[in-house]
DNA sequence: TCCAATGTTTCGCC
DNA sequence: GGGCGAAACATTGG
């Protein structure tokens, strides 16, 4: 469910609760749900794979994670949600998530142009803390909550194969000219994501994440688990070029 | 039935 | 202390 994108999807569900006061919370988070009870959602944003739900001066962070799914104005049958709310124009239930209550300004919280789906996205911010880097492998790279957020392992491998760079090259090892294009990419991607998502046709446009064979060269596709996570990597050994 | 998967944090070990 | 690996969390589909 959860890379930024599908964020940015759930923030605008939840658009219909901006301004509006919390009746009731329940769920079984570990945060002391008595404190928001009452308050009035002043915004509801997202940075990254992070659903910001705003107060004045607090806000709550949901991270889905692997697994984690909600319901609006409806509820799973048989789950205890995390976190619920109730207003008075509906209900928002969240499930098996990870939610923190932080007390603080969410505005100055974040590096909101390292958000790959934000309007604020700086490309040259991010060109400039790849090259500050040490070694690092591309497909560690556009794991990097820090430069890519909101960037998860689907967007990893489709924006690989889309700009033709084996998962293990070395990022300061791309002539200028390509590193600029993956970060270009990586953006315009996690754009037709979007879109793709909203329309439930993603896996229908994947190139290469879960398929057998290159659509371009008809090469068996290549599976490994790969960097420093060892995520699920995929990729044509013909067509994706090895910088080192 | 078992395993792996769109993710992150924490712990233990060397 | 860094780096690495494993575990933890937990759901769903192949």
């Amino acid at each position: 469910m959860p890379e930024g994108p599908s964020i940015v999807i759930l923030k605008e569900l939840l658009q219909p609760f901006k301004g509006k006061k919390i009746l009731s919370v329940e769920g079984n988070a570990k945060i002391d749900l008595d404190k928001l009870q009452g308050l009035k959602v002043v915004d509801v944003k997202s940075w990254g794979k992070h659903l910001l739900i705003c107060f004045n001066g607090s806000y709550i962070r949901i991270h889905l994670l692997m697994f984690g799914t909600y319901r609006i104005n409806e509820e799973k049958e048989g789950v205890l949600p995390r976190l619920a709310f109730t207003f008075k124009n509906g209900t928002v239930n969240f499930y098996t998530c990870s939610v923190k209550y932080l007390e603080e300004e969410v505005d100055t919280a974040y590096d909101w142009d390292a958000d790959i789906m934000s309007e604020s996205w700086d490309a040259l911010k991010a060109e400039k803390k790849i090259k500050s880097l040490k070694t690092e492998k591309v497909c560690d790279l556009l794991l990097d909550q820090e430069i890519f957020s909101g960037v998860g392992n689907i967007i990893k491998n489709e924006v690989l194969f889309r700009t033709q760079i084996h998962p293990e090259s070395l990022a300061n090892k791309l002539p200028s000219k390509k590193l600029k294009e993956l970060i270009k990419e990586t953006r315009n991607y996690s754009f037709d994501f979007y879109h793709w998502k909203k329309t439930f046709e993603l896996k229908k446009h994947w190139l290469i994440y879960n398929k057998k064979i290159c659509p371009k060269c008809k090469q068996a596709v290549k599976k490994e688990h790969l960097g420093k996570g060892k995520r699920l990597t995929c990729f044509c050994e013909n067509c994706q070029k090895l910088y080192e």
